[in-house]
Order: C-alpha cells, then structure tokens, then sequence
DNA sequence: CTCCTTGCAAATGCTTTGCATTTAT
DNA sequence: ATAAATGCAAAGCATTTGCAAGGAG
C-alpha cells in the first residue's frame, strides 16, 4: 500500500532533493531538518543546509512530505508519511511513535461539534513514558 | 471554581512575577512571551524580557502557568489555565480558542490503549476557520 | 540564453545565558 | 552579609533570505 505519489507533476527532483526525500522515506525516525541534512550529506558532501531547509518547503508543498509537530527546542519534524496521524514522544528513551489509531478523525468530530471550527490542520503530539520505559521504571 | 492556586509555597512572588502573572491571567488570548512582555511593560516601564521569559519558565515550573503550542513561528503562546485543554486556531483572523471538550481524556485513552505510551504531557492544537470566518467566506 | 537550483554567509526571530547591579531576607 | 532577582547585552538555536555561481532545458 503505497500511500504516496512518488513523484510531483510540478516538481522538479533534482538529485539533491531526491536524496533528501530517500532519506526522510528511510526512516520513521521524524527527523528534524538538521538530523536530516547531517544524514542527506553523507550521500551527498557539497550539500548545504539550505537546500534542505528549501526542498523540505517544496516536499512539504507537494504533498511528499509534512511537517508533523515541533518539538521543545522548537525545531520542526518531518515525516514522509503524508496521512494524518499523531505522535507520541517518550521523555526516558526520545523515541517518537505513531499513533495509528484514528484519533484524529474522532478529534475532529469533537473540536467541529464543540467549537464551530473547520479544521484544516492539525498536530498532536504526546509524552510520557513508552511501553518499553514504563515496564523498565517499575 | 478556581482550578489554579493563587500562590505556590516555593515561588517567591516578586513584583514582576505578580504582574506577568496577573496579566496572563487577565487574558484569554493565549499570549506569547514578548506579547506578554509589552502587556507587562505598561505596568512597569523598566521591565526586562529575559525577566520575562525566566518568570514563565518558573510560572510553569510551579503549575501557575503552562505553555500551550508554539506556533508556525516557532514561539510559544502561554496560559493561566492549567488544566489540559486542547486548541483551535483560526488561520483567517488569529483568534485562539479553547477546546473545552474532554478531548484529552478521551486521546489519552486511545494512545495509551494503541501505543502502551504512558502520557504525562500533549498539545494538540487544530487549525482551520473559526465559525465566524467560516461564515463569512461563505 | 534564460530560468531554476544551489552553496555560502549573513540576517532573522525566539529564547537563553553571563555578568554586574540591585533587592530581599 | 548572603542569596536571589533583575536589566542589559551578547550568545545560541532553528530557520530564512540575499546573492553570486553553477546547471538544466
């Protein structure tokens, strides 16, 4: 089930954003720009930051790409998984989770019916500890 | 119902920290940092922002105050309401309202029955048109 | 040739920190 | 007198932008 257009009608894929759209499909980590440039780079030396910053805007415009929470510092992270879906962060190991289930939709219901909003957006992120953490911490 | 303290035991409330306080209390307008610290600077002309900025991260630290969501901006907007309340942003005139639905109970109980995470924290925030706006671009 | 893309460096915006001074206990 | 709080300026991050050089159509 491939949820994602490969390619863009509008967009040109250089090199160099193809690489950074490999490397963003190549891990579930939600990296942020930085931990993807530092990643981008090892394939691609010459390459600067701001073309990450750029081809991000671009992958994000196309719809290859979302921005999908900031996180504490304020840095934003990207996922190559363009459906909607929410997150949770362990505070103990850093580790980011899907939230597959359909919250959002369920949220939306709500948020609609309770306030009158038509939600366009949204970004929901939770911490805690994971399942992992919290069956070590006992 | 008063769901905040007024006073914390630990805190030493100086005359800044009770000003940046009253004037976040005295809004519903979820403010930012420097938001606050215009607000605040009419009261007390030689007040400092890094004075400001210290005194939210102590406000949050002793449950006077909580930061809310940062914004595409990347700034955090801050409130007096300490309860976990979620956030609905118009994307046409600004506004910022509060979700009073129990949204959260209800999330936490999916996250944490889909993912095993044991949530201590979230922000949600939603963004759209507001009921107003909606009507408006009819 | 012309436009888009890129790298670099500088600039921006939000926030934090170093430090010397003032204020409270 | 001892410790905390403050203002100012400078530093720190994440991100954006100006600009000149490089590359594609």
């Amino acid at each position: 089930m491939d949820t994602v257009a490969t390619i863009s009608p509008e967009l040109r894929m250089t090199g160099n954003r193809q690489i950074v759209l490999e490397v963003l499909r190549g891990t579930t980590a939600h990296p942020t720009a930085h931990q993807l440039f530092l990643l981008a780079r090892e394939q691609q030396p010459q390459l600067g930051f701001a073309t990450v910053y750029r081809t991000l805007d671009l992958l994000v415009k196309h719809h290859l790409a979302q921005e999908v929470f900031r996180d504490k510092d304020g840095a934003a992270h990207y996922d190559a998984n363009v459906t909607r879906h929410d997150h949770a962060i362990c505070d103990r190991c850093g580790r980011i989770e899907d939230v597959s289930a359909p919250l959002h939709a369920l949220a939306y219901a709500i948020v609609e019916r309770s306030s009158g909003f038509h939600i366009q957006w949204h970004a929901s992120a939770f911490s805690g500890l994971c399942a992992d953490c919290a069956a070590d911490a006992e």
